[in-house]
DNA sequence: AGTGTGACACTGG
DNA sequence: TCCAGTGCCACAC
């Protein structure tokens, strides 16, 4: 077991504790884990979280709303599909009302 | 130990 | 508002 994964464990658990209807950018998550300069990093342990089913990334977007990661989920739009089933209006893999939906971990929790 | 990479964020035009 | 370029950090090879 290696500690360093302190930061992608983290990742998840902050990712997991996004509430119903609610998405969040990979920037709020790298603030609240002290790294907010590795926004991309948070990206990457999405990656490794494939290997999770309990790390919802589809609720994670970036800063702009847009669904990025899309493209790495299933190949389709299961993640848009995924946010409009919680409530959350996405158009063309851009989220509406983002700021509505955005949930801040360093405010929330 | 060094290089390449990335599901980003920010600034400037 | 959008496009392009830059910086940034941590992981994988």
């Amino acid at each position: 077991m290696k500690e360093t994964d302190n930061f992608f464990d983290k990742v998840y658990q902050v990712t997991r504790l996004i509430p119903f209807g609610r998405v969040t950018s990979y920037g709020a998550i790298g603030i609240y884990l002290g790294a907010a300069k590795s926004a991309r990093m948070v990206g990457w342990a999405m990656n490794k979280s494939h290997n999770l089913d309990d790390v919802p990334a589809h609720r994670v977007v970036n800063r702009k709303g847009l669904l990025t990661g899309k493209h790495h989920f299933d190949g389709t739009n299961l993640m848009q599909q995924l946010l409009e089933n919680e409530g959350i209006v996405v158009i063309d893999n851009q989220i509406q009302d983002l700021e509505k939906v955005f949930w801040s971990p360093t405010e929330e929790l």
